[in-house]
DNA sequence: CGTGCCAGGTGCCCT
DNA sequence: AGGGCACTTGGCACG
């Protein structure tokens, strides 16, 4: 239990010094911006990171129940009955949200020293670069044009000509392909057609393919490949797939 | 600063007692699973949720920088060079997440007595219900048949018939609208024509719409109608549209 | 800056 | 449990 001066003292710590700040206590969370929202009593953990980040978690789940992201302007009111912290945000939208503190069991400030960022492996991109070394593991023939397409509707993962010469867009999925991958796929399928003309095939590459989606690709004429893959370190693996790549990635 | 013997005592104890966990230190973090990760040494906020989530935060940005939801197993393991939580969940996949702290700089655990639930106004579904109440908004003679018609591709936000008898698909976007949802109302169109036969249209109902959003829905015959919207309080309001709705969202 | 899209997306609701 | 989708989605990469 914390008094709520002192607990105004340590959030006016953190923005000050830039440090991040942790309370702990009963509060009621108000939200207007984007949408609305009203949160009433409950014992809830605010965070305040230096950059404005403003992050109010209940005690389950994963997902923060009230936040704004980074360029917050915070402001700190104390009275006997409570702490107000309100966070309010100008760009890209006028959005605030006001905490109110009934109860503060804690309220820390820390430093945060990390210029580290995360290496990930396992991302669709990788899978992409890696698909892309070698398009027999899809179809014999199959040779690589470009990577990441870009066209005014969108990129496709990889375009391809098969054996026959005929152009062929390759739409990847890291996980499990639903109806959304299709229409995907099927829209850059539309728009090659419309812009080089000739036969263009479409193949959507995943670990697997709901049932729906599946009709659907092939009420459309596009094929599906199953994609098998292994998560490594340092980079992922395509089952079947033996060609080395250490040019990417590298460690 | 704090001792790694302390700090697990603190660790534990929420696991224990069901608390909420927060640690604060230099800790280096590692993930395998849907994917994997590595992060090297630096400054973070550890969050252990009851329920088994488990956050790991940077000093910036919204989104924590690794996580596992609700249902991971936590094991603490402290000696005189550091601490380590592991945070490992078997369904839907096996996935760990394993943080090696190097400095604590606290670690604390509290109860979080919260049975509320987060009131939001302006979501889609809203906007959506609203919208049903008096189509006329968008169309003279636009009448509503059913709300969040499922079909086995989805479902349309609001079904209707025009004046003229003819089948009308409505999807409804709370902000702006970009190719996939006009691929989205596209998909429900062609299946409505497939199963009902006739004319069917679409239109696409939201704040804004993207240039090339816009020409492909064009080219695809569909239509476009401006959502013009207020955000309030109890319920959001549609402007031009004044039918009270006093009943939905009883505040 | 807008536009598009992946995300270890998460969470919700539906069948 | 599987599937489709909204989300105050967030975050990034590219034109």
């Amino acid at each position: 239990m914390t008094g709520f001066a002192e607990a105004k003292r340590a959030v006016d710590e953190a923005l000050d010094k830039a440090k991040l700040c942790v309370v702990v206590g009963e509060c009621r969370v108000r939200y207007e911006g984007r949408a609305a929202s009203k949160l009433s009593e409950g014992d809830r953990l605010l965070i305040i990171k230096p950059d404005g980040t403003f992050l109010v978690h209940q005690g389950s789940k994963m997902a923060a129940i009230n936040y704004q992201g980074p360029g917050a302007a915070i402001t700190t009111a104390a009275s006997e009955g409570g702490l107000t912290v309100t966070a309010q945000r100008l760009k890209p939208l006028k959005e605030t949200i006001e905490v109110e503190f009934s109860r503060v069991d804690f309220a820390g400030s820390f430093e945060m020293r990390d210029d580290k960022k995360l290496k990930l492996f396992g991302s669709e991109r990788e899978l992409s670069g890696l698909l892309m070394q070698d398009l027999n593991v899809l179809e014999k023939g199959l040779r690589p044009l470009k990577k990441e397409s870009a066209m005014p509707k969108g990129a496709v993962d990889i375009l391809a000509e098969d054996a026959l010469g005929h152009l062929v867009a390759i739409e990847v999925k890291r996980r499990d392909a639903g109806l959304a991958a299709v229409t995907q796929l099927n829209r850059y399928v539309h728009e090659l057609r419309k812009r080089k003309g000739g036969v263009v095939r479409g193949i959507l590459c995943s670990p697997s393919i709901t049932a729906n989606a599946h009709k659907m690709l092939e009420q459309e004429g596009l094929e599906y490949v199953k994609l098998d893959y292994e998560i490594g370190n340092p980079c992922a693996k395509i089952r079947g797939l033996e060609k080395k790549q250490r040019d990417l990635h590298e460690y």
